[in-house]
DNA sequence: CCTGTGACCGAAG
DNA sequence: TCTTCGGCCACAG
């Protein structure tokens, strides 16, 4: 029910990138989100490619977006050939606190913030 | 008004 | 542990 709700609604519509960003600021220092669980607080966790998307564009916002707290969902960070901004990211997290384990992950029990105080759309998809 | 360009994820084999 | 595949669109130029 709730499921077949959000498999016909979109929720890439304009303004995504905004909504990712203004989640994105919410991750405190020392911690990390992924593309997955952003995706999924936004209606879907089929839609992480578009996280993935609007981070690409993060310089573009408004005001700043801490773009080195969104990571995978194996932990990794996600560098597509980019190695520059990869180390840049991990130099920024570890400045935080963040530790990488010996094949550079993160472990997301530990470090993964929960956003507990998101307040979930009538219409979110059931994350369970 | 087009068009190209993107930082992903989980399931299956 | 690896690869392949379907999901599926805003936005800058």
């Amino acid at each position: 029910m709730l499921r077949r709700m959000a498999t016909e609604r979109r929720v890439v519509t304009p303004g995504f990138h905004g909504r990712v960003f203004r989640l994105v600021r919410r991750v405190p220092a020392g911690h990390v989100t992924t593309y997955g669980q952003i995706a999924t607080l936004l209606g879907s966790p089929r839609v992480a490619r578009h996280v993935g998307f609007a981070m690409a564009g993060a310089g573009h916002a408004d005001e700043p977006v801490p773009w080195h707290r969104v990571i995978n969902s194996k932990g990794m960070i996600s560098h597509r050939g980019d190695f520059a901004r990869a180390q840049l990211q991990r130099e920024l997290l570890e400045r935080e606190g963040v530790e990488f384990d010996a094949r550079g992950r993160v472990d997301l029990r530990r470090y993964a913030w929960g956003f507990p105080d998101y307040e979930w759309p009538d219409d979110a998809v059931d994350p369970g």
